[in-house]
DNA sequence: GTTTAAATTGAAATCCGTTTTCAATTGGAC
DNA sequence: GTCCAATTGAAAACGGATTTCAATTTAAAC
C-alpha cells in the first residue's frame, strides 16, 4: 500500500466515522509512514516532538489506533513489553524474524508454513483467523561477530 | 516431565543457587503442578489463596520465576497482557491453538513446520534460538454454535 | 537446643507502558 | 461568524510486573 494510498484511505475513514481532519493526524501519519515499520509509540513521539514540540502523546497513542482501526497499521508484540505498529500491506500477510541481539527485524513469508497451519488447525476442529509467527535468533551479522 | 521428577529438578536447583526450601514454595510449586497449563499468576495466587491465605502474591509471583529459571515451567505471553507460565516438557516442543471465542488452549506439534521454520530463517542468514506459533481462531465447540 | 547470618516473606510502594480524564482548543457544518 | 461536537495535551488513573523493607524463617554453626 503506497503513502498516497493510505492517506486517502485514511482520509475516507475519518469521513465515514465522522471524526475530523486534524493538522496532528496529518503530521502523525505523515511521520509515521515515513519513518519505516516496528515503532514503538514512544519512538514515534520522540521523532515528532522533534519538528512538532506541541504534539502530544497521547495524541500520538490515539492516532496509532486509528490507524490500526482503519487497517492502515498494524499493532504487534516482539515480547519486549511495548506495543510496535506497522505499516499494513493488505496483499501480502508476513511474519518475523528478530534478531536478538541487535533487534533487527525481518519480515518474511512462507506459503508452506501457511498452510501446514491450516491443516494442523484442522486436525483439531479449529477455524484459523489469525495467527503469530515470530522466529527469534541471531541475525548474520550478530552471529558472525561472535 | 513428572510431578516428582520436577520437585526434584526444583529442590537441586534451590540448593545449587544457595536458596532455601520454604514451605511457600513447596505448596506453590504442588498447585502449579495440579493446577495444569498456561495459569496467570494472579490465577495461581487466587487458588492458592482458597487453602493458603497467608500466601502472598509476590511470593508467588517470585516462585514462578524460579520455576522458569530452573526449567521447570516456561513463560508465555497469549495477547492478552498478562504472563501465564506452564509446566516444561522438555522432550517435547509445542505451539499453541487458541480459540479466541472461550479462551480454549490446545497444544500441538508439526516437525514439518519447525524444518520450514529453520529452513526460512537460513534463507535470511538467521540461526534461530527459539519462536514462538500461535495460532487463533475458532475451537469446534465454537464453531458450531455460530 | 541455641545462636547467627542470610534468605524469604507479605504488604505496600514503585515501576512503566497504556489508557482515560477534563478543561481548553479546533474543525467544519450552517 | 456561530455553534456544537470532536480533538488536543497535560496530568491522572490504570493494571500487571517488580521492588522495597521490616519482620520472619531457614539451616548451618556451635
Amino acid at each position: 500500500m503506497g503513502s498516497t494510498e493510505s492517506k486517502n484511505k485514511f482520509k475516507d475513514f475519518l469521513l465515514s466515522q465522522g471524526l475530523k481532519s486534524t493538522n496532528q493526524r496529518e503530521l502523525i501519519l505523515e511521520e509515521f509512514l515515513r519513518a519505516g515499520s516496528h515503532l514503538s509509540t514512544e519512538e514515534l513521539y520522540l521523532r515528532l516532538r522533534k519538528k512538532h514540540p506541541r504534539i502530544g502523546y497521547a495524541t500520538v497513542h490515539r492516532s496509532l489506533k486509528l490507524f490500526a482501526q482503519c487497517g492502515i497499521a498494524e499493532q504487534r508484540h516482539f515480547g519486549d513489553g511495548q506495543a510496535r505498529y506497522e505499516a499494513s500491506d493488505h496483499d501480502e500477510h508476513h511474519d518475523h524474524l528478530i534478531c536478538v541481539s541487535c533487534g533487527r527485524i525481518v519480515e518474511f513469508e512462507d506459503p508452506r508454513i501457511e498452510a501446514l497451519q491450516v491443516e494442523v488447525a484442522g486436525e483439531h476442529g479449529f477455524l484459523i483467523e489469525r495467527h503469530r509467527l515470530e522466529l527469534y535468533g541471531s541475525c548474520a551479522d550478530c552471529s558472525s561477530t561472535t
